[in-house]
DNA sequence: CCAAACCCTCTAGTATAATGGAAGGTAACC
DNA sequence: GGTTACCTTCCATTATACTAGAGGGTTTGG
């Protein structure tokens, strides 16, 4: 069992964010020492760092807490869980090739304007344009009857 | 050259957020017609999407901005914004292994609590710590200076 | 013993990213 | 000419996610 300041430092996350957490719903309530400090385990390290990846990937609080909710409610009605979770994964992997296409798009940026002073570089024309070049497909093949 | 009502449409973003996106310098000035309303282009449009497309993926207004940049800033010091792209695209990478990470933590959160009421899953032990090597944490850590 | 470094709760403030509404001008249609 | 749907600016408010500070208790080490 650690205190609060240890977790902070494990986890990189101020103390007063880990409260935060806790105030908010997504950081579990720890034991209490008979002191009132908190006692964290290995486990809430993991949550932690868990949470700390999620945000940084630019998932909200609320977001987080139900990829959290999938994580700690894995106990009991697996089969829902295991729904909820292919959902998620889903959204993670169009969140992935959404941001395939905004790299393409500066490759395609770096591509074109090949460190010389050219003028024009018309990728808004034909890359930017119609969501990305990794769409285009969309308009030029028709994949789906 | 359309209004911001029709842009507003074709984007799908509210009128006052393109005003609020100009008032942050993310989109540019538009010129405005005799009557003072703001005269927008198809590049407005696209780069209204790509805006969009950005802020959907987590990037803060100032991300967003800084590719926005280097998209605008094209013309001039091409070696420059390559290198810059460069950079943002090696940013962009790292945060695609990362959502691959929380994907993987996920499924394989599905495939060992497999559909049935097993009460332990134990997905923290060897997943999620996996990412980070430190797991050397309770040797207790230095409290003072 | 006492200071420094912890910890606690509570309230308030900040930054970001919009969003709402007032007050008024403009454009289109009947 | 009136009504409705636009558009304008400016100021205020909301929601989210922290972050700071007050005021006070606890633990550790010289």
């Amino acid at each position: 069992m650690i205190n609060i300041g240890i977790l902070s430092r494990q986890a990189d996350i101020s103390a007063k964010t880990i409260r935060y957490y806790e105030s908010v719903g997504l950081m579990p309530e720890p034991a209490r020492g008979g002191n009132g400090y908190r006692q964290y385990t290995e486990m809430d390290l993991e949550t932690l760092r868990f949470i700390r990846r999620a945000r940084d990937l630019g998932f909200s609080v609320k977001e987080v807490g139900d990829l959290m909710k999938l994580w700690h409610d894995r106990n009991r009605a697996s089969a829902d869980v295991r729904a909820i979770a292919l959902n998620h994964i889903d959204e993670i992997e169009q969140r992935i090739s959404k941001l395939k296409s905004i790299r393409r798009t500066l490759i395609n940026l770096t591509e074109r304007c090949h460190g010389d002073d050219r003028p024009d570089c018309p990728i808004l024309d034909d890359l930017v344009k119609g969501e990305s070049a990794e769409t285009r497909w969309l308009r030029d093949s028709p994949r789906k009857g």
